[in-house]
RNA sequence: UGGGCCGUCGCCAAGUGGUUAAGGCACGGGGUUUUGAUCUCCGCAUACCCAGGUUCGAAUCCUGGCGGCCCAGCCA
């Protein structure tokens, strides 16, 4: 995109990476690795960490692995799995390694045995309440539970128990012996194991012991001979445990975990429950609904993975919280759509216009360009006849200011065609504009009209050859900035985020549009043709990508 | 309030003791244009949260404030 030629942007990671390989720290690789949970689609704030790993890798001439986090299987699903693998697929990566934490159920029981047996970890019956309760707030220490000084027999014995399905969910969780008055609370005995009689998409019920999140993930990292753990600013207080479990362990690999801040951008939300949330309460159609920050929603919205990448590398990585402003991300599939999509004339709201010294019958095959700035694009004939649609809104009868379209007496040009003018305007009994009689210039196709200037030119299709189709144009689904800010993140839901208009006319050669191509139609925005709702091919079925930079509406 | 992290233009973001403090987006203005698009040119932080200090020299180092984010799941 902008500037394919330069570096990429210096950022603290690149960094920290570089520096690694210059004193050969890992033995000069770098292997990262992306690491979601199946639990949701993946949505754009993940993009900005699959461009980070799999960009770090790639420029350092490493790789980065998939890896599944499911230990929680609860939420999990093996739809979500397909699904994230086709989006980071989709997005142009390929990972070295597919990995799921479940591979790891085996060794990490292994591990735990292992920190039982160094007396650092127990098996503790207090309920979830009661180790609440032993915690110890943020100011005040936590309390050492009774059963923290149990004896290394006894813990053994428990925790085989516990995995051959001897006591009930909850009845005993296996906890790390580190500091119940650490300053860090994240230190303070975390769990390790859980009991949880649940069906696992890819374990079934082979267990019902299940590792925490903090346990599995730096082991996991470990055994992949991962050098650099990159996530998100919530887990720094995690670090020190990441760092301990390792330690104790001895593992050969101690992947370096690094944090940077997470995507937060304007007038959408990121978190997985409350997009899970629009879904099932069905406020848009699905997680691949245009308006959703899905990877899924923008391709379908006709985002294309270029532009998503090049908005990650913008946005930059550092340990500050942000806000990223819409505009960004739309710029991006602007310069990407703007050097890359055809154009092609489409009226979203017709007016009709009959051209009165036009003859009746004839057809005109306009050859117009495809792009007005890439000739290599090719060229395609529009057919022009007695009988024009043009969009309502590009006449006025009490034009504003500055108005430089069609208004009664004045002429406009029909771009790719002639320059008409207004004669007349015919209207209901409502008072109501339903037809322009105009005439037209034989004497300005393809040339500027003698003795005036003609300024406007606007878009048209010819009436009795134009196709129809419906648009769907798509607004911010939210209509605050921050709607997580919000009590009831739905109050925020823009109820005008999908208009439907079903009048509309294209051209012809749209015929010819497969399922997520993309156009410019000229002076609205960008547009492809649904991937969902075109399979039979009855009806053409538009989304709207993202307007054109409009200077003029503003100013109006 | 304990701990961790962060604070450079409206929004991002480079900068790592000596630079006129990069760049992108946004914004304002000129030019080109059969898209009010694109393209192009110009403008846009004497200033780096604040206050002291160290230094010939500080956005960069030190001290003290102020402001923001995260942590008390048997979620990730």
């Amino acid at each position: 995109m902008s500037n394919p030629e330069n570096q990429p942007a210096a950022n603290f990671i690149r960094q920290i990476v570089a520096q690694d390989l210059e004193n050969n720290k890992h033995n000069g690789e770098v292997l990262t690795r992306f690491p979601p949970e199946p639990n949701g689609y993946l949505h754009i704030g993940h993009a900005k960490s699959i461009c980070l790993n799999f960009g770090i890798a790639a420029e350092n001439h490493g790789a980065c692995n998939l890896r599944f986090d499911d230990t929680n299987p609860e939420k999990e699903s093996v739809e979500f799995m397909q699904a994230i693998e086709r989006d980071v697929s989709w997005l142009g990566f390929e990972w070295k390694e597919l990995h799921h934490s479940s591979d790891y159920f085996e060794q990490l029981y292994n591990y735990a045995v292992q920190l039982i047996k160094d007396g650092k970890a127990y098996v503790d019956s207090l309920s979830a309440e009661q180790i609440r309760q032993y915690r110890g707030t943020l100011t005040e220490p936590g309390k050492e539970s009774p059963d923290r000084n149990r004896s290394i027999e006894e813990n053994l014995d428990l925790f085989a128990r516990m995995k051959t399905g001897e006591f009930p969910d909850g009845h005993y969780i296996l906890r790390a012996k580190i500091d119940m008055a650490s300053s860090n609370i994240n230190m303070r005995d975390p769990a390790l194991y859980r009991i949880r009689r649940m069906h696992h998409q890819r374990t079934g019920d082979d267990w019902c012991l299940y590792p925490m999140y903090d346990y599995t993930h730096c082991i996991s990292d470990a055994i992949e001979g991962i050098t650099h753990s990159l996530c998100t600013l919530e887990f720094e207080d995690h670090r020190p445990l990441y760092d301990w479990v390792l330690n104790e362990l001895g593992t050969p690999h101690h992947p370096q975990q690094i944090e940077f801040a997470r995507l937060q951008l304007e007038y959408t939300i990121m978190s997985k429950r409350k997009l899970n949330q629009l879904v099932t309460e069905n406020h848009v159609t699905g997680w691949d609904d245009p308006r959703m920050p899905t990877i899924a929603g923008l391709r379908r919205a006709g985002y294309t993975a270029a532009a998503i990448r090049d908005f990650c590398e913008r946005i930059g990585i550092t340990k500050k919280d942000s806000w990223i402003e819409m505009g960004v991300l739309e710029n991006c599939i602007r310069e990407d759509l703007n050097e890359n999509a055809p154009r092609a004339m489409a009226v979203l709201e017709p007016l009709r216009v009959v051209i009165e010294n036009y003859p009746e019958d004839q057809v005109e095959q306009l050859e117009v360009a495809n792009h007005p700035q890439k000739p290599e694009l090719g060229s395609r004939k529009i057919p022009f006849s007695k009988v024009v649609l043009i969009e309502k809104e590009d006449f006025a009868e009490t034009p504003p200011p500055k108005f430089k379209r069609l208004i009664e007496g004045g002429e406009v040009r029909l771009r790719g065609a002639y320059v008409i003018k207004c004669e007349q305007v015919i209207k209901d009994n409502q008072g109501q504009i339903i037809e322009l009689r105009c005439t037209y210039d034989p004497d300005t196709l393809g040339k500027k009209p003698e003795g005036r200037k003609v300024k406007g030119v606007i878009h048209w299709v010819s009436d009795k050859h134009a196709l129809s189709a419906e648009v769907r144009v798509y607004d911010r689904l939210f209509k605050l900035p921050n709607p997580d800010a919000e009590e009831n993140f739905l109050d925020a839901l823009n109820p005008d985020s999908l208009q439907i208009l079903t009048e509309v006319k294209v051209e012809p050669s749209l015929s010819e549009a497969e399922p997520t191509n993309s156009y410019q139609f000229e002076r609205i925005g960008y547009f492809c043709l649904d991937s969902v709702d075109n399979k039979d091919n009855e009806k053409l079925v538009f989304n709207r990508t993202v307007t054109l930079r409009d200077t003029w509406s503003g100013k109006r």
